[in-house]
RNA sequence: GUGGGCGUAGCUCAGCUGGCAGAGCACCAGGUUGUGGUCCUGGGUGUCGUGGGUUCAAGUCCCAUCGCUCACCCCA
């Protein structure tokens, strides 16, 4: 091997590959389906965006991001999130200026400068749903029910819903401080210390259980609430449980990422070992104008389509992790010369809505029909020297090998008939 | 960024205290005229991750490097 993908890249070929296509169509569906609407955006962004996006005290602007200078010395930086680059192009194209909410959705790769793991990886992919310029809580729950029915859709059911509401910037810099006051009473190492000064809540995350027992009686967000968070939070649950959308009231939850606030929520998998968030999300009210655009609230969620991969992976059995989308026909051409009548016939069962393919190269009769056998294909058709002479082709039942020659003009009507009772 | 495990065929892997690169599966070609699956026969398809070093001799030992993997950290 001369070349390799760089360190971390996360690439998918057939047939894995067709659960990655699965996962992102089962997002999109319900996304469309809640009448979000497609964007496609930037892959790369001035870095000052995220700096000032995502925040200067994250651990992802700290020491995660792919930045680079380019050719006209702009600092650039691969987009190591969605929320900050989605919001840039729906204020770049005043679509903030119609109708509010303005719901829409991406997916595609995303990037962070990490240590690889299972399910973690430098280059990724994301599916992405962001709804900006509402406070309505209804807003807040329908996202969390366009990202549960997409998991159950996909057939995953070891999937936890944790919720949480962050404060507002009215009520959390009380809880910031009471927080801190309690976490520099406690035995930290020198890092940790740090991290109390500069991001307190992520303390909350560590999962280290020298650290997990000190926090036992640390402060919650919960008790600081001030009245609306308290209210809209409220809100939320409430409508969470007329969806019956289960969740776990999870007061420690903290996400990384600096301009959540309020509602925030996480979808843990049960099978998939240390990176087990397939997803999250939360609310940014207060983002816009960090990146210069107008008071405008927002909620959205990204989910991990490595990690749903691998969820689905954990979660099927047998057959039905065998995703199938090969051949309904197969076409075998006898000699050279039936390759251009193949091309052109399988060509005809295309446009007429049938997966078809057929036998290249110099494979023989037995190894043209070998092929068909495994591409799965319901019927075989053959074309040789025979057939060119009457205008005719053979068709095969690959199942019980009954043969019928069948007119050239008819092999599309003959297939569609017997494939639709498949 | 820290610590552990691992890189041999398309895949899963074997290869002992250094001695001519292997197995199963997959794949390809045959088993008399134009028919798949089961069966039989034949075929190894390889930069032993890469670069150095030790040695008469390195897949094997040493160093470096790249990558994978698991955990921490972080998050999707």
């Amino acid at each position: 091997m001369t070349f390799q993908a760089p360190k971390g890249v996360s690439e998918y070929v057939p047939p894995r590959s067709a659960l990655l296509e699965e996962a992102r169509e089962a997002f999109a569906g319900s996304a469309r389906r809640a009448c979000y609407g497609y964007l496609e955006t930037a892959v790369f962004e001035d870095t000052a965006l995220f700096v000032r996006g995502v925040g200067e005290s994250s651990d992802v602007v700290r020491k995660e991001m792919y930045s680079f200078a380019d050719r006209g010395g702009r600092e650039i930086t691969l987009r190591p999130e969605f929320t900050a680059g989605v919001l840039r192009s729906v204020l770049e194209h005043n679509l903030h200026k119609g109708a509010l909410p303005v719901k829409v959705w991406t997916s595609g790769p995303v990037f962070r400068y990490e240590r690889p793991q299972s399910g973690r990886y430098r280059q990724f992919y994301q599916f992405d749903l962001e709804a900006i310029g509402t406070q309505d809580p209804a807003v807040d729950a329908e996202t969390i029910a366009v990202a549960w029915d997409a998991y159950a859709a996909l057939g995953l059911r070891q999937v936890t819903l944790l919720l949480n509401s962050l404060g507002d910037r009215a009520c959390r810099p009380v809880y910031r401080q009471a927080l801190q006051e309690f976490l520099r009473g406690l035995d930290l190492d020198a890092e940790t210390r740090q991290r109390v000064e500069l991001n307190p809540l992520r303390v909350l995350d560590d999962k280290r259980p020298e650290v997990r027992g000190q926090l036992a009686d640390a402060p919650v967000m919960m008790d600081y609430l001030c009245k609306d968070c308290a209210a809209h939070h409220e809100a939320v649950r409430g409508m969470l449980a007329g969806l019956g959308i289960p969740f776990t009231d999870a007061p420690r939850l903290v996400r990384g990422l600096d301009y959540y606030n309020r509602t925030t929520y996480e979808f843990d998998h049960a099978l998939l070992g240390a990176q087990s968030g397939i997803g999250g999300g939360g609310r940014y009210d207060g983002l816009s104008e960090d990146i210069g655009g107008p008071p405008l609230p927002g909620i959205g969620f990204a989910s991990g389509l490595d990690r749903i991969v691998l969820a689905i992976e954990s979660e099927r059995t047998g057959a039905a992790a065998q995703p199938a989308a090969g051949a309904q026909v197969f076409g075998v051409p006898l000699g050279e010369e039936a390759h251009a009548d193949m091309l052109a016939l399988v060509t005809a069962l295309r446009r007429a809505g049938i997966r078809a393919d057929m036998a290249f190269g110099s494979r023989g009769l037995k190894g043209g029909m070998r092929a068909a056998d495994r591409s799965g294909a319901a019927f075989a058709v053959l074309i040789g020297a025979e057939e060119r002479r009457n205008g005719l082709v053979r068709m095969k039942d690959l199942k019980n090998g009954d043969q019928q020659d069948v007119a050239v003009a008819q092999a599309a009507g003959w297939l569609i008939g017997r494939l639709g009772t498949q």
